[in-house]
DNA sequence: CATGAATGAGAATTCATTCAT
DNA sequence: AATGAATGAATTCTCATTCAT
């Protein structure tokens, strides 16, 4: 039973709840309204509105409205991420997976249910990042680390055993991250339901044989 | 010899140049800030600036702000898009080729090229992409009209003779423009230089044999 | 004891007093600019300025300047002056008035000392009404009001006794109207004093008896 | 044969004709534009279009925005009403009218046929004059000219004869515009027809006999 | 003479942010 | 802590006016 839901991630995200009740519904009216229409095209009026709070209640705790996002996004990135990559090598460790298939089947899982858990944070996330694609780096750096992890042994192991090509792991990431991300951007953007099942193992079947019929 | 570059293109978009040197000078200064900043954070000041021209000048072709998005956004949806389109698939048909890899090969170079190309544009598109996903399906809607050209006769073709997975094409072009983005993206968004040779190799190398080991 | 003076009419009709000083004071000053200068003319910043409050202020409570004429002018025609006319009937039934001519003099005084009182907001409705004189009927809807009220038995009453002519009732209030009219417009448009008194003897002498000659 | 008609004092009032075609043209859209939407609220912009000329052409012969509306209301103070005058003083000598009845008949209908004449013209002054009320001095200075004319001649001889209530002449004077006003009034500003015929009559009636049974 | 592109000063309006209550 | 009125800088947009062609 792969990652806590997003209710139990986001709160924990925020600072140990250290956050009031009306905080928190400032953080969650921002988060909805940053999805919606923009960082840019939300005003603070809505906000305020949204979250059932007077406009200079906003402002208490979150100093400026940049600061809002930096609350949502600065613990995505670097505390619901790394302990969504934390868990998810705990899983992968727990299970005894001998064949890459399978291995690859619970990963793409892990990512998709992830995507769809954060749905709000990540629109908002790509919207920034389409603007300030250092952001991109910051991720990248998040990223990088699950090339530092046990993960790494169970790929190279495969490599060895002759069921996994013998790339460099990064160029292997990239692929998998590429094609799981055909299935998950419509979704994030548009929201809808994602058949995850159905969507992990026809990822699978096209990274792991490609285009060209075997035999 | 696949696509005119992007001066001429995006001159050719322009209705035909109907369009005085300053209208073109505040188009283009417009094309730069909003790529740069994104279209809410740059002001009808700095583009006027930029254009050497008065704000006046500015919204006497545009009566908005948001009509100079327009004038950049649609042509190139509905215009440099299905025109690149078009010479892609003239180009194609006239490309004898025996194999898929190299069928595959002009078409991603094809297609990373012209994302280059139009970089600027292109990372627009994908700001108001995050925001307004019905963006989305506009593109989609030429995109489509793919599927609905000479190529696909070229791709069943080569699912009959056994070179090409007997896919749904769709999904087929899911993959491909997957992996593609994979080399495009960060290039779009961080500038920098693709080695395009290198990068259609790989990506056509990945495509059809996936990550498991033939033989 | 005629009409409430204007300032007790005017803040009643800014719905129970439910702005603020400072919200007051910009609708004072947007009364009295407006007046001086006509809406056209006058700047959000100069109602700023004679308000003592910032420009922002001035749309807090009011979205839109022409927001701020309704604001004037709505509670104006709909509760000023309905409200003006019912306290007029009141004192007409109240007073004992055997002859024509005492009728008329209270009423025309009354109704001459209501419009020095509402000079400005007289003036800024005859600016627009020049411009849009659906206005005109908007008034003319609440005056009609008049002849279906007490008032019109008295009048009948003197036709019957023979010291009122025979004509249509809104005929009689047209001609009325008209003369008063020439004794207050100018002073509505160029300020100054009126002596009511002499005025509405004037009027009423002038309205039973005509320019001819009496035997 | 009272006056000319409009055209023709409208084409005189424009400076003996020395306009070309164009700036005619200017003028007639300006007068349309400025009564239907007022001064302020007509652009130089519709002007042009009205007109089938171009924005440059506006500015040719009349320096300023403010000049054309010189260039309309300046001629009709100065030069159509005091020709109207004249040209009614005239047709006034030559009526032989032995009753004030007749009298006032024909200069009521007189002053009718002039207003709805130049309906376009009195409309904008009107607008004009409730901004700026020292134009009603200027039209006010014309007027006290009829004052000064052999009609004073006929009117003191009605007094003289017992015909006329033995007032000042101006007291009589504004009774009798007050009593014009309230049935030109409503045509000039929301336009429609007006039975002259009916209402001189009816005018003429009142304003001899006032509102009280003749014996 | 006529044109209409270009100008730039100003106007209305928005909104993040502050602060007295 | 919470409120929301108040602020004023910034922004979009309009329009009378000018001037090179």
């Amino acid at each position: 039973m792969a990652n806590k839901d997003f209710q139990t991630l986001f709160s924990e995200s925020l600072g140990q709840s250290d956050l009031s009740v009306k905080q928190q519904a400032v953080l969650r009216a921002s988060l909805e309204l940053f999805s919606e229409k923009g960082f840019d095209r939300t005003n603070t009026r809505d906000i305020a509105d949204r979250a059932n709070v007077s406009e200079g209640t906003v402002y208490k705790q979150f100093k400026t409205k940049e600061g809002i996002l930096s609350a949502i996004l600065d613990p995505f990135i670097h505390q619901v991420i790394p302990k969504a990559i934390a868990e998810f090598l705990e899983d992968m460790s727990k299970t005894a997976t001998p064949t890459i298939e399978d291995f690859l089947l619970v990963a793409v899982q892990n990512r998709m249910k992830f995507a769809l858990a954060n749905r709000l944070q990540l629109r908002i996330f790509l919207q920034e990042a389409t603007r300030d694609p250092s952001l991109l780096n910051d991720l990248g750096a998040e990223a990088v680390k699950i090339l530092d992890s046990p993960i790494v042994d169970f790929l190279r192991n495969y490599q060895r055993e002759g069921q996994l090509i013998d790339w460099p792991l990064p160029r292997i990431v990239q692929y998998m991250l590429g094609t799981v991300l055909t299935y998950i951007l419509p979704k994030v953007l548009n929201g809808g339901d994602l058949d995850v099942n159905k969507a992990s193992h026809e990822t699978v079947e096209f990274v792991l044989n490609g285009l060209k019929p075997r035999k």
